[in-house]
DNA sequence: TGACAATAGTTTGATATCAAACTATAATTA
DNA sequence: TAATTATAGTTTGATATCAAACTATTGTCA
């Protein structure tokens, strides 16, 4: 049946915003940066400072992949490291100045993947959309 | 707005789908396969034969990955490779009597993939999902 | 027909990614 | 409190992935 399509189409389609978002990146000058790690900017534009793990599970990516994201994004000097004082297994990370710079192009990135995106959506659409999305990760999780 | 998270969830429905089909490769004693190796078999028991080319649209790798992929499955001895007699550019691909034998699995792994990630999901609901997310591909493609 | 452009694949180099093994610290429990 | 278990990260090794440069073949057009 032809509903079937729809987990290859979910991947489909993140696969063309990745794109967009690779060629939107290089058009900022961002260029060495992949959409993971616009991810981590991301989430720490809304979180002041997360743990690796925090960070882990919020980019679903693996704890060992996001500790070479980190390393690099550092290197960058976008985002800085540092222990928690209440727990030494833990280590925090937050933005640097420099990082918190990022603000505005990641907005404008952002409103550029969403208004390409969801071009001609309805807001009804895309909440139908979104609670049907959030149905099928839910299903996969158990 | 509460909308704009559409693409985040795509891309979260999308992992989970991914490490959903890890997990079956590896449940069907097919480790060593990756998803991308699994969607050229899955084109491959559709079509019969196709070119490097078709496939690379087909699972939207690039060209180079594809060149990879497919050397992989020809050591496993599951496709092989012969040139076109029109076009000595192109060289086709098709599964080989190994990778037929695969048929049946790959039904398996795909009506578990549909029936979890879909479930509880009306044909209705199915339909609109497809109907926005080409939607959604047809806007970045532009 | 001969030069130039287009197309199909491969090679090379760099990087994101995961899994598994490991280290270090904290929590639990006997 | 000593031993065990759990948790947070890192290291290591393997692989999928892309981009750019390259080879080889076909198509175009002056």
């Amino acid at each position: 049946m032809k509903t079937d399509q729809t987990i290859f189409l979910i991947a489909t389609a993140r696969g063309a915003a990745n794109d967009y978002l690779k060629q939107e990146l290089k058009n900022y000058g961002l260029s060495g940066l992949a959409p993971t790690h616009g991810s981590i900017i991301f989430e720490l534009l809304k979180r002041e400072q997360m743990t690796m793990k925090e960070l882990s599970v919020a980019i679903r990516r693996d704890k060992s992949t996001l500790t070479a994201l980190i390393a690099k994004l550092e290197s960058l000097n976008y985002v800085e490291r540092f222990s928690s004082p209440e727990d030494n297994r833990i280590s925090l990370v937050r933005l640097t100045e420099q990082g918190k710079e990022l603000r505005e192009p990641f907005l404008k990135i952002s409103q550029g993947l969403v208004g390409t995106g969801l071009k001609e959506i309805s807001v009804l659409e895309r909440r139908l959309l979104n609670r049907l999305l959030k149905k099928i990760i839910a299903n996969f999780e158990e």
